[in-house]
DNA sequence: CAAAAAGCAACGTACGATAGTTTGTGAGTT
DNA sequence: AACTCACAAACTATCGTACGTTGCTTTTTG
């Protein structure tokens, strides 16, 4: 019984399933502890199957890690572009963004934040950079923020950190199905950052 | 050749050895790409003599997130019930405590936030158990302040969550080498704890 | 006080399991 | 005929753990 079936969906999908099977058991289970034959039953594939699709299994882990770090970019920037022209306002919008972009894709940002050790050096630093973008952005805004209206910011580095760790922390506990709804949640988290600059909610 | 002459420090310190060499591999490689082998190499010994001293590789793990939970626990205790008896006195003590011990002890801490997934379910329960009683503790502080106050606190969970967070995000980059004091630092996130309350800085 | 017994802790080796990866083959598609 | 892709099997490496042995240290005993 030498193989079943191919899929009706055909060969193109299979890359992107492989990539969502091993988004959900790094997530569930940490990179290390996932193993290509359990990606593999995931997508009714054997072990070896795999390898006409992906490099290797660190390369599968860095070409999440790298993409949902883009996303993430993307998103903020574009949010900050669409809203109104105050350093206040561009501000909330990239902390709503960030944490609803933390909330919806919770599996894929809660591995970028907790496998970076898995990673070489390559790819390491090529996260890392992205990263560091991303942390710049925040700070850029937040010394707008403070330039603009004349808040009190305690110490501004400090003040994007907060932000982003709220994000890296809904990513860890948030579900769809829970009581709140996510606007809300998103509103309440601006609200917070707002606060934290010293100035009066808006 | 059959043995190494005795460490002068005798036999009593090795267990302590261990446990110090694990949490440094488990935050520097994490729990499952830390080999025991590396652990035993780390304290001068042969893998197989680590079992004297250990019950097994999870057992390891499960002592160091256990401790660090209840260190974690009677520190914040213990600082709250020194502080001003005001609910925002305690708060703020707790707060401070909080972020003091997540950068002091950062790589015990990270571990205990990352390394869950790796413990069996008898043990996850424990170590589940402490951390909702620790968030607990953050939670009834809040609202407390609230209480005593009238601040206009959103939501009192996402209040205490916001300081969780902090704390596992500066367990995460803090180093004792860095440019800022660790008592400014401690300094600046009671502020904006304070701040998050909607309470003017004290 | 000295000799014998008991205990402790490290040694080195081995085992069974599982990991990531490679490879040759062949069926299905274009 | 060329190409794609899944299969099954094998390979090498490494893992956690168990075991019997060895020698030092401490306690018990005569």
């Amino acid at each position: 019984m030498p193989r079943a079936t191919r899929l009706t969906t055909g060969g193109a999908r299979t890359r992107k399933s492989i990539r969502e099977a091993a988004v959900k058991l790094f997530y569930e289970q940490g990179y290390e502890a996932t193993s290509l034959r359990g990606v593999a039953a995931e997508v009714d594939l054997q072990v070896g199957s795999l390898y006409n699709h992906i490099n290797g299994k660190e390369d599968l882990l860095a070409d999440i890690m790298i993409s949902v770090m883009d996303e993430l970019l993307d998103s903020v920037h574009d949010a900050v572009e669409a809203a109104e022209p105050t350093a206040l306002a561009r501000y909330e919008a990239a902390v709503g963004c960030h944490i609803r972009y933390h909330a919806e894709h919770a599996q894929q940002v809660f591995i970028g934040n907790s496998e970076l050790r898995s990673l070489n050096e390559d790819n390491r630093t090529k996260v890392l950079t992205k990263r560091a973008e991303y942390e710049n952005l925040f700070l850029r805004l937040v010394k707008k923020v403070a330039a603009e209206t004349g808040a009190d910011v305690i110490d501004p580095k400090i003040q994007a950190y907060s932000v982003l760790a709220q994000g890296a922390h809904v990513s860890s506990w948030y579900r769809p199905s829970g009581p709140k709804s996510l606007d809300k949640l998103v509103g309440t988290y601006i609200k917070l950052a707002v606060r934290e600059l010293g100035l009066p909610a808006s």
